[in-house]
DNA sequence: TTAAATTTAGTTGTGTACAATACAATTTGA
DNA sequence: TCAAATTGTATTGTACACAACTAAATTTAA
């Protein structure tokens, strides 16, 4: 006794991990909205800040390779973030097609603000450090197998 | 000796969960482009497919509430399906506030050239059955926590 | 050296996402 | 029963994503 269907198991949406990670990272992201309002960033924004903060200074290629976007998403991304007044950009000396971000001191005075996001979102998800860190290890696999197809993909 | 750092642990990017899955998410829809681009869907709109071929016919707010989309972005999309003849719109005449998507004789046909892609984002992404069982069951399960999150979150 | 190839950002055009709002159809409650 | 609340979709405005293209600066190789 089957279970009737028009589609096979393999076109099943219930079945596709690409949709649960897609619904997976828009859910996410309504999470951290109301926390992103409150310091005046979008989800976008708010990771390129989480970079600066580490680095205090990169290039936009620096960027899109730690973040995965190319230069057509962050140009205008970092114009909008300049124009809040928490970054600059300028271009190199040393090579001019290089364009250097770096944080104001809104910019990295911001940084306090967001201290406590990352533990509000914890809370969201209500997951175990152990649990936490068994995931992240799991979607870091995937998405380096993932990125490996995309390169190797676009080498031939 | 610790390792020189001029932000806490909480906010570097490599320990965020929310960004490997956003990460993951898009690297996922580049692997399914070059097969999407063959039969002339984007991959939001081979979810929207996705339902339909299981579903024959649906409203927008079933649609939107499978792929957890609001009607901003299903009613731009929906009218370009109805434009390359996939799909058809019609007002319910039992309630004319709802609009009743089905497959035309094209949109239903497309299933046919569909059914080779996940098989080769099985071999892209090189996960075996097990391993791809396993991930989506803990995936579902996160999808679920952050979006009962959410929904707790929205009425209160 | 100097023309060709490469690198780096920016621009343009298409297609999502989603909040906020509008509006018509339906349902509910005093 | 009929005004108020709810429901379902569409519209508007903002902000991504990314492919394809342009342009300028740098590197390379003959």
């Amino acid at each position: 006794m089957q279970k009737e269907s028009t589609t096979t198991p393999e076109l099943m949406l219930e079945n596709q991990l690409c949709f649960t990670i897609y619904a997976c990272s828009r859910e996410f992201t309504k999470l951290y909205q109301p926390h992103l309002d409150k310091i005046g960033l979008t989800y976008s924004q708010y990771l390129v800040m989480l970079v600066l903060w580490e680095r205090q200074q990169c290039t936009v290629k620096e960027l899109g390779e730690a973040l995965f976007l190319d230069s057509g998403t962050l140009t205008p991304l970092l114009k909008r973030l300049q124009a809040a007044g928490l970054i600059l950009r300028e271009r190199s000396l040393q090579d001019e097609r290089k364009v250097l971000i770096s944080l104001t001191p809104q910019g990295l005075a911001l940084r306090h603000d967001a201290m406590g996001i990352p533990g509000k979102m914890a809370e969201g998800t209500m997951l175990s450090p152990v649990e936490f860190i068994d995931l992240l290890g799991q979607f870091k696999n995937l998405l380096n197998r993932v990125h490996e197809a995309n390169v190797s993909n676009s080498k031939s």
